[in-house]
DNA sequence: GCGTAAGCGAGACGGTACGTCTGGTCTTCCT
DNA sequence: AGGAAGACCAGACGTACCGTCTCGCTTACGC
């Protein structure tokens, strides 16, 4: 993330005339990445971005309405790569590691610190709560009910109650323990795991 | 919630000389829980605050060190008078009847708002999750696993996990939703207490 | 003194984009002129200037270092308007009306107010002094000098001594009372030009 | 207790009981000269004042109107050291000699900064003005009067104009330039007398 | 192939809040 | 009773960003 292109002298600012201009969009995606990471939710704004990403303010109004919006797009590609959602085969293995790299993305990966910090941002702002639920909150889980469904249809897990209901007491305490900076071991996700799906656990 | 003392005439400000004035101490608590809940946490300047509260900045920044501090000193008041830790009797229905009120204050309460607020305000801040867990919720925690093994040794409640797991189980899905702005019915909230604290639930 | 432009409903504020706003700046000179001659220079405040020129203030430390700048600025160009040193004719005439002009400009003028303000703060504030100095007493007294030297080739005064010398003589009684509030009389001028200038004078 | 101040070991600090304390009244005029002399007029505030001095701020504000009734306090009391009019006799030479220590006193002494920086204020308060106008300028220039008149008198000066206005002449050029800063040298005082009180100068 | 239209970097603008500083008032406690 | 200490309200300080705007430039597209 973030890694700028190599600063050859040659990579002169190619000016796209009056189309978007790519190479800026891009500039002001990894310099909120870098100054998320480097300064905090605080130490991103709008001017610091522009500095950073060497680009006019005006700029960034242009394409985004708030520091959340950019944020927003930046979680969504990343947790594409980093999180997907396992979409082909809904064993009780996928389930579970999915469930482990969720965690490790909240608690170790940089990116993870972008979902923290819209959650975050959402007690604020009404209208950033409002982005995120639609943009990513709700689509997410739309693929996890689906990914729930499938997988017990299957027989592979038994979970008791209805999916909703089960993905909030799988993700709730991982989530909780990652804002509240808690360890979240690998034992931790697997117990949830065993607690919630598997069948006749006790 | 920030009831202002009785607008009787005769309540003089009592200056109390080179002595800490509790009058503004109270002003500046009651100003902050009445500009969160009015304004959200970003109308909530120390700016705000003073003019609402009729106190000099300078009083502000000589007791405390940022807004976050005051709305912790008002969310410590507040949680002991809204969501105690059972303390006397542990038994199931105490415990049952916990995760219910701490529900209601999350998700109803104006002063809940504050604990949002302060989780969010930690994700952006680190000295104020280093506040916010070494005053607020380390010590809950601490009481809530005393409840917890209380509960556990009389035989009330029959909790397969160790205590910090259980009341992550607990707590974590509630927080989750209320961070989320869902809905967290009654029905919630028992199920996740039947899961994970009764024996033999399945 | 500060007047402002006609309130012709058409005078819209002409935004100048990235070029400075002589609006702006014409704005922050009337109203430093206007409160200095209102509250005097204690109540000159940044703050104050800003909000009486409908300015912010940051428009103000952009473009001005201090207060003294601003008055600096008004001084000069009111100084030009209203004390020219004459430039053509040096007569003897010219000479005397000069002295008459600064003595009413330094006890009656309004902008008068500024001078003595800025030889004040001088004492306080030794940039102050150097920014006088060098932006005002300086090319002022190169000009009077210029004067002096003419008048006496021409056989119009005869001074008997070197011009700054002479400057002072005419200037320092005339400023020392102005700036102990006594009244500068035409004839208390008119009796130090005769002193000074005059040959044989007794 | 007195506490011993670390300095000499005699100087034990004398409390005074219900007297006024010459000591505290000594070590606010000391405190606010050496203030004045090495951080200007500007550094010179009550705090600092109560600081140096090691006294409250209240007792300041219970004796002094303001930071300029304790300048003007110091300033009488040095001026009759330093510059004291003559009263004996009204010779040409003591009169010339006390414009020199005049001069010397503006130019040099620390004191002397007192007095610019008591006119230098009067611009920016007109309590000042009256404060300083009444216990310092007009007693003085009563005496400077009688001075004048008596040596008059007795024919060793013949000054052509009324005594204030020679005054005036004599020490405007001198206070003047006290105030730009420039210099002062005996032959530009001796000047200024022999044109202003010599008969038949020319 | 030239005019129009849009995107761009730059940066001035009116604002709001920041956290600090000083002023002047007041009260308590100590001596 | 006088003085030291220090909390209090008030408000200016100079800085950082906000979101809006205008400028002068560059490029791509359509007539």
């Amino acid at each position: 993330m973030a890694t700028m292109p190599p600063a050859d002298s040659s990579v002169v600012r190619t000016r796209s005339g009056n189309r978007r201009d790519e190479t800026a969009r891009l500039a002001v995606l990894h310099a909120a990445d870098d100054l998320l990471a480097e300064h905090g939710f605080s130490g991103l704004t709008i001017e610091s971005i522009a500095r950073e990403a060497g680009v006019a303010k005006q700029t960034i109004y242009r394409w985004w309405s708030s520091k959340v919006e950019i944020l927003l797009d930046t979680l969504i590609e990343d947790s594409q790569k980093s999180i997907p959602v396992p979409v082909e085969k809904h064993t009780a293995a996928n389930i579970r590691n999915y469930l482990r790299t969720v965690a490790r993305f909240l608690s170790k990966d940089p990116a993870g610190k972008v979902f923290l910090a819209l959650v975050a941002e959402s007690q604020h702002n009404p209208e950033t709560a409002k982005s995120f639920q639609q943009r990513y909150l709700d689509p997410r889980r739309d693929q996890e009910r689906a990914m729930l469904r499938q997988a017990t249809e299957s027989g592979e897990v038994a979970p008791r109650l209805d999916s909703d209901l089960t993905m909030d007491m799988l993700l709730g305490p991982i989530i909780y323990r990652a804002l509240t900076g808690a360890k979240i071991s690998r034992s931790f996700v697997d117990v949830l795991f065993e607690e919630v799906l598997k069948p006749s656990s006790n």
